[in-house]
RNA sequence: CGGGGUGUAGCUCAGCUUGGUAGAGCGCCUGCUUUGGGAGCAGGAAGUCGUAGGUUCAAAUCCUGUCACCCCGACCA
């Protein structure tokens, strides 16, 4: 992609509107514009790396022999009265009218649709387990929007239902699930721990959630530093205040639920997945049952497993960046170079566009910043839009016929052969 | 919904106390000079001062209502 004609508005100054890191360098660096509150359009550098990082939440799906599938983001209000959720779950909802006057709501969340749909088009039991996911968009009237994307009032998400006849093949499907989410956020280069939770209004037994651990996560976790105990404070009967912890090394005095430690220690942390075990609340309240081999009529047991697509990208952004300044691994990487020309000189200008045919041509992702600027405004935006690898072309490279690559990682950039700059690059990508 | 804050040019803000009819920096357009970490000079375009009403000869400025956005709490992926 040529720089000079992308919608991509970096900006030099800060936004008065963002207070937290990946809020600031999303809009700093041109990813989203801002709508309204909680509500933002992605531009072509944040749909990138959303489409990256679906793609692998994909791969691991699909591993699983999950189905993906799209549900209707538009549904009957009167779901939500049978499955009764109306009542807890009315004021998320962003509620509509058809012109009949028939009451809709935006999906929040698609537990009723799916549960309907199965109970409709599967028949027998010899068809589960039965796994399907969907990546689409949310619609969630938060009481509080904030952080940018990482509470917003329309955002994208993951989720992902199990279907089962009995309640331990959804308990084995969970945890298959759980690592398959592990996988995922590893492979974005997300750190997470996973901790337990509550159900709220999901309902079902038991639940787990994925965090990343960051100091403007909006949770507050505990872990135990003698056993594996991890949990949100949600879940915590007698959870300390936060304010009672050490600030030296963050522990509380408060003994471990699970193996009676003394201390336990607190993070904060930013829930990018959460994971239900449902039962057969919904199975049971919209009448999906199957007949098992006996003849019994049973209710399928299910499981929802959800990612925040978007919140996981503001993650990413608050783990790996720093003011001014992104790093993206490289898997979710808007591009994988940025390649910037140095100076309006004619002669590199003609290399640095035959070096971005090349590139690309190799099939590498390379952002070409061919805009008439000076060095430091490109070296700048460079800064903000982090791509992993960067190669500068300017006169005093071309003159020995050199480019300068850098990855992001290192401190300096060396200069190599610009006859064997696709390779070079070939060979970082392929390493990284 | 409670508490706090902010709305003036595309962005960041000054002007408001003490009313007299709109400013700066950055960005944008034109030209010349520059050109390896956010350049210089010259010229230019751009704002019904969030919005509605009120007070006044006169309102960005004072008063009342209202809307939007941000921050703190409850909610969540």
């Amino acid at each position: 992609m040529r720089f000079q004609c992308a919608l991509i508005p970096t900006t030099k100054e800060e936004s008065a509107q963002a207070q937290v890191l990946s809020h600031q360098l999303m809009l700093r660096s041109g990813m989203v514009h801002q709508l309204a509150s909680g509500v933002y359009s992605s531009l072509p550098l944040a749909t990138r790396v959303l489409r990256n990082i679906t793609q692998l939440v994909r791969e691991q799906m699909d591993a699983l022999a999950a189905q993906e599938v799209i549900l209707p983001m538009l549904q009957p209000l009167q779901l939500w009265q049978s499955s009764d959720r109306l009542k807890q779950f009315g004021p998320l909802l962003f509620q509509l009218h058809d012109r009949k006057q028939m009451p809709f709501c935006l999906g929040a969340t698609h537990e009723e649709v799916v549960t309907v749909l199965l109970r409709d088009c599967v028949h027998s039991y010899r068809q589960l387990p039965m796994v399907v996911y969907q990546i689409q968009t949310k619609f969630r009237d938060e009481i509080r929007p904030r952080f940018g994307l990482m509470r917003a009032r329309e955002f994208l998400m993951k989720d992902a239902y199990s279907f089962t006849l009995t309640a331990q093949e959804t308990q084995t499907l969970y945890q298959q699930i759980r690592e398959a989410y592990k996988a995922i956020f590893a492979n974005c280069g997300l750190q997470t721990v996973v901790v337990d939770a509550d159900c709220g209004d999901m309902g079902g037994s038991n639940s787990q959630e994925f965090h990343a651990l960051a100091q403007s996560g909006e949770d507050l976790l505990y872990f135990c530093p003698a056993c594996q105990y991890a949990a949100n404070q949600e879940v915590i009967t007698a959870a300390p205040p936060p304010a009672a912890s050490n600030a030296a090394d963050n522990t509380v005095n408060t003994p471990c639920p699970a193996c009676s430690h003394s201390q336990l220690k607190q993070q904060r942390g930013i829930e990018v997945g959460h994971i239900f075990n449902l039962g057969t609340k919904y199975s049971t309240a919209l009448q999906a049952t199957l007949q098992d081999a006996t003849g019994q009529h049973i209710p399928l047991h299910m499981g929802c497993y959800g990612i925040g697509v978007s919140r996981l990208m503001a993650a990413l952004m608050q783990q790996h960046g720093q003011t001014g300044r992104m790093h993206w691994p490289l898997r979710v990487a808007p591009f994988h170079v940025q390649l910037l020309s140095l100076g309006n000189d004619t002669t590199v200008v003609q290399a640095a566009n035959d070096l971005y045919t090349n590139l690309t041509r190799a099939g590498i992702q390379v952002l070409y910043d061919d805009r008439q600027e000076q060095a430091g405004v490109k070296f700048k935006d460079a800064d903000l839009i982090g791509c992993p690898l960067r190669l500068c072309l300017g006169k005093r490279s071309l003159k020995q016929q050199q480019v300068e690559l850098q990855q992001l990682t290192d401190e300096q950039a060396t200069p190599i052969a610009l006859q064997q700059a696709v390779q070079q690059v070939q060979q970082r990508i392929a390493v990284l």
